[in-house]
DNA sequence: TTGTTGACTCTGA
DNA sequence: CTCAGAGCCAACA
């Protein structure tokens, strides 16, 4: 165990993405609330995520369903087709029913 | 210590 | 329905 802990909002926040099961997914402002944080601060956490890591990542989307636009460009295109191996379909319009996909924790 | 940035969300038009 | 602006919190230099 190391002296200097990462900061625990951050690992509040992986361990809840790490929660939703395959097929499902959440959203920042869902895990926010949780966590007591905005959804801002999701965002920059799951931006933090270290490579290699065991947070499906992915299964986190914005409030309209669909994946956030990211500074690297491609990212968001991963995503989509990481979430469509998963069984997800997305709608002409590149988003998500979150009425039926959503994940709730308990 | 302050200031800037970021994978967001909300409200109004 | 879509587009735009403001607010919010946490981490980094």
């Amino acid at each position: 165990m190391p002296h200097k802990k990462p900061s625990p909002l951050y690992q509040s926040i992986y361990n809840l993405v790490r929660q939703v099961p395959p097929g499902y997914v959440t959203t920042y402002g869902q895990i926010a609330q949780i966590v007591g944080c905005t959804a801002r601060t999701v965002g920059f956490a799951m931006a933090a995520l270290p490579a290699g890591n065991d947070v499906p990542w992915q299964r986190v989307i914005n409030s309209q369903g669909k994946v956030s636009p990211r500074t690297d460009g491609e990212g968001n295109i991963l995503q989509r087709d990481l979430l469509e191996a998963e069984g997800l379909c997305f709608n002409q319009k590149g988003k998500l029913n979150l009425e039926k996909l959503r994940w709730t924790f308990v």
